[in-house]
DNA sequence: ATGAAAGCGCTAACAG
DNA sequence: CTGTTAGCGCTTTCAT
């Protein structure tokens, strides 16, 4: 094999007239040695343009200093601030992170945890769109894991969620202080978790005021499409409200688009909150959205940051909930 | 250090009663040996689970069977295909991926260049959303390199592009064939690569079928603002059109709303088509768009085999246009 | 303060 | 056919 020829620690010594050994300390720190040779030895690396192989080095330590990020389902709008959130602080921490997509199929999840394990990962993140819990990852011989968005459904691993009845508050407590009272509730499919965890906190945060909302949540598809459907149904109904809370960004806009059609004002006549904060949508929309953000990003920065604790020794088991902002645009508040 | 006990070579050799050079030979497949050893090797290793180790594999090998993808731009709506295109045939030939995000800053990048070169990746793939050439990465030390969506400013380097001038005449070839011959173009900044190019292509092709624009392509921002305001100006111009290229499914999408409630009919009055075939936009358009697909995960998939090839030692310098196809929906004929 | 030598886990020559 | 041995590049005792 043609081996790209590499300055090693040998080439360095040889340079600055020491051994290897005494290269390895002036340049890793270790031992006491003379200041002028520290000095040469560090010339000579610098001269020789050297690092340390670092497949050399995770042989003798053990550690590899790579991390696996494993996206359960394909890597979409949800994953991509996580994985930049996780790489950024991973980077900063010295760990290069490997990146598996599993594509919604157990298998090549397995196949991915197969080959991560094998490459002596030293540790695993795991993420994905799916609401909720999922299965913990099979036996991971004791290299530690951190699920993000989604939770581990054992309690004993570490799991960063975002806070999805904190963020629903949000929104509730926004709509009141602009005044709103008759506010109505159209969310995503009634068997997914996110539309029930936030609709029903969205109904609690009313009821701790007192409120109701005008009808019972209306469940749907999470599309733009089904956005228009649910106000239509509103319309339809005739009945009285001046604010829907809706379940993502797409179904925000939906309604915005229908309100607009049928000669309602938002957010004078209705006031909108979006989900998400999902730039594409919510600036485009007509007007732009007030929208839950959920940190993804910030939420990927933690599970990382309890990952690299979790690799040091210092595990912290448990789910964790990241919080969400509120991002106010003129869906809510008038321009 | 706390090394987690892992089988080695040393365990199964003697599990199986034989050397671990042996034993080495009968897991690799190398030298001749015994049937019955090779099973009885085999069988030690499935019954310790051994994986070799990958750092040890390295160091001897020269190879870490690992390639560095770095996205110069912040991880985005184009990157992400690529990425799983390029995982996906990487993965199928052994290769783990390095993920680095540079966020559109020169610095960034260069760090994460040092790393992966520090770390021997065996390739580094360069992705990015900014349109057309960007300089060559700075020395790689002979690691080979693989430009995918946007080219190296050298020709030296294998850079894989998807082929814009053939997705315009695709979009025009349809419009001619759908019956529109009063075609107009709204499209994105006119110092943007990608504008400029799908502009000139668009005209081009119409050329070649002795038509011509109904007015200059007009120019604006990648948005579905600029869409409406475009399709406003046309309106506005009255102009006589029955078709618009549009630059992007937002501006498509942008397009197809002003249309729609300027009372012109989509795609009876005016034919409209869209770039980039992104679900989001262009389903949830009123119509839903027909667009050009860039095929990114094909084209990232191709990169990743030009790299693979490179590694085995066997480059191919230039740059490789990637075809684009069309998605046909009912902005263009009626459902 | 420095050098020599062992060993991390594996593969590939070279002996037998 | 199988075993022994010498590295791959680095860190780390242990001598000196």
């Amino acid at each position: 094999m043609h081996r790209p020829r590499t300055a090693t620690i040998r080439d360095v010594a040889a340079l600055a007239g020491v051994s290897v050994g005494t290269a390895s300390k002036a340049l890793n720190g270790r031992g006491s040695l003379r200041a002028d040779t520290i000095a040469r030895v560090r010339q000579a690396a610098d001269q020789l343009d050297f690092h340390p192989n670092p497949a050399a080095r995770s042989l003798h330590a053990g550690r590899t200093y790579t991390v696996g990020m494993i996206t359960t389902d394909t890597i979409g709008r949800f994953s991509i601030p996580l994985l930049i959130g996780a790489e950024d602080t991973l980077g900063a921490g010295q760990m290069s992170v490997l990146l598996c997509d599993a594509r919604d199929d157990p298998i090549r999840e397995q196949q991915h945890l197969r080959t991560l394990l094998g490459r002596r990962v030293d540790g695993i993140i795991v993420t994905g769109r799916r609401a909720g819990t999922r299965p913990p990852l099979a036996a991971t011989a004791g290299v530690p894991v951190v699920y993000a968005f989604l939770a581990s459904s054992s309690p004993d691993d570490c799991s960063v969620v975002p806070d999805e009845t904190g963020a629903a508050r949000l929104a509730v407590d926004h709509l009141l202080t602009v005044g709103r009272r008759r506010i109505a509730v159209v969310t995503g499919p009634a068997h997914h978790h996110s539309a029930r965890v936030r609709s029903a906190a969205t109904i609690e945060r009313l009821a701790e005021h007192g409120l109701e909302p005008v009808t019972p949540p209306l469940h749907g598809e999470w599309s733009e499409s089904w956005g228009r459907q649910g106000v239509g149904l509103l319309l339809g109904r005739r009945a009285a409200f001046d604010a829907v809370v809706c379940g993502s960004d797409q179904i925000a806009r939906g309604a915005a688009d229908t309100l607009r059609e049928a000669g309602r004002r938002v957010p004078q006549d209705v006031a909108l909150t979006g989900f998400d904060n999902w730039d594409v949508i919510a600036l485009a929309s007509r007007p732009p959205l007030t929208s839950i953000d959920m940190d993804l990003e910030g939420l990927g920065r933690a599970a990382a940051e309890l990952l690299l604790r979790a690799i040091e020794g210092d595990p912290s088991p448990g789910v964790h909930p990241h919080p969400a902002k509120l991002v106010i645009r003129d869906s809510t508040v008038q321009a």
